[in-house]
DNA sequence: TTATAATTGTGAAAAATTTCACAAGATGAG
DNA sequence: CTCATCTTGTGAAATTTTTCACAATTATAA
């Protein structure tokens, strides 16, 4: 069976929910308190869990828990998987000392840049090798998933590599579109984008909202 | 007529890849190169514009230049429209200093922060002003438009007073959902939510892909 | 134990979105 | 001018996604 697309997506704010409301110390939530927090109807939220099993149970609501870690398993992010990230400028930065990655399964074990000045080992900080050495160290590691946050010029060039190195899945933030064989997945983020659809309901406030 | 959230989003692809045939001096295109280059049907990219009206011509395909003004009228970015950010930390000060957003129609016009030490004017970059001036100065200045780049916890405070100053859009990187009033957009990017789609995908692969 | 209330899981209906198929308009060669 | 070719715009069909309605299951109170 096909899943969605958005469902996957919306899995993703589930969790998020779900992490905030293991802080709070709730035990269970039945869908329609869970899916008004999360801003979805409760039918949409029981059938997009719908897809991979139950995970709840009639008359009482949805374990907490139970079903974060239900997700968590569907996602794949059971295991802590590692990241590299390539271009370690002014956004490449801010996401190497991001912390809330680790809380969602992600570790970024690697970075790397072409400019020499950039390269070393910073407290705290992730490894910043040098660009030359990515296709080896990838290997040697079996990292899967890179995020790519070099100038679009030169995006398409890094996602040949890292595919050459074994990478199955890619993160751009680069605004350019990279081509890429069967089998590696893309998501691409564009902040610009972003903003365009801003504008759009800015203008058009009342029809489209 | 209900214009699809997704052609919205994909109208700003279309013009992302619309400025570097620009940029290659390309005249006109038809849909179905077109929509190769962008990654979607040539009937798709035909109806998303269907939607607002004819832009090309029969047996010749779209003029680059109309095509693309047609669309930046359609999203309401043809006049500058300012931005504030709010939260000069390691993600905020990456937005700051992108050169990327002037050429989509934004510009970061003025950034806050509670913390005094982030604040002042440094060369190249916008003012950046205590928090406690956010009010006024987004009033004073007509803000519409907003980011969010504090932690999570200090978020739907941030929205309160953004709203009540009269943004009426919200661009949140905050890992936190935002209760605004009906009339304002938010466009959350939740980056560990693009790489659990990854993982997803790497899961799933050949099914889902 | 039995009745009542709560709440999930799911097939079917409805709504939204994408794709198809082709008429209509434009171009260019002869 | 005419014909063959190209390509858009669009109503209708197909597909996908969301919503509905309710049977099935569990909890709880009497
Ligand atoms: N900064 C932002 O807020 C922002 C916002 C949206 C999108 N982006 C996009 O993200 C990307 C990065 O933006 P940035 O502002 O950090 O740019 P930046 O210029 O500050 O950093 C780019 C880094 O990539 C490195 N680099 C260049 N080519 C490389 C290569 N082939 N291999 C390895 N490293 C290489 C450079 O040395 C530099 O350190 C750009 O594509 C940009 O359009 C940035
Ligand atoms: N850094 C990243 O790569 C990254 C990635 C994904 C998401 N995020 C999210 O983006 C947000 C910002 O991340 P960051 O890494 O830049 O955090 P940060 O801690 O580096 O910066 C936060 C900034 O916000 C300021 N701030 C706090 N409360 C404020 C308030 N009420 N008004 C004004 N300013 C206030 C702080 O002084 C600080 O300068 C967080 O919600 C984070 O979860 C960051």
């Amino acid at each position: 069976m096909r899943i969605p697309r958005t469902t996957i997506h919306r899995l993703s704010i589930y969790l998020r929910c779900l992490h905030d409301l293991r802080e709070e110390k709730s035990e269970t939530i039945s869908s329609e308190k869970f899916a008004s927090l999360v801003g979805v109807k409760p039918t949409q939220l029981r059938k997009d869990l719908a897809y991979f099993g139950q995970f709840g149970t009639r008359g009482r609501g949805y374990d907490v828990d139970k079903l974060a870690s239900g997700i968590v398993r569907i996602l794949g992010t059971g295991k802590i998987r590692k990241v590299a990230i390539v271009g370690v400028g002014s956004l490449g930065s801010a996401l190497l000392s991001y912390r809330g990655f680790s809380k969602r399964g992600f570790e970024v074990a690697v970075a790397f840049d072409m400019k020499a000045g950039k390269i070393g080992r910073r407290s705290r900080w992730p490894e910043i090798l040098p660009a030359t050495r990515m296709a080896a160290e990838i290997k040697k590691r079996g990292i899967k998933i890179a995020v790519i946050a070099v100038p679009a010029t030169a995006a398409q060039k890094v996602a040949d590599k890292l595919v050459a190195a074994g990478v199955r899945a890619i993160l751009n933030f680069a605004p350019t579109r990279l081509f890429v064989p069967r089998g590696v997945s893309v998501e691409s983020v564009d902040l610009a984008m972003g903003l365009e659809g801003l504008a759009y309901s800015l203008k058009s406030r009342g029809r489209s909202q």
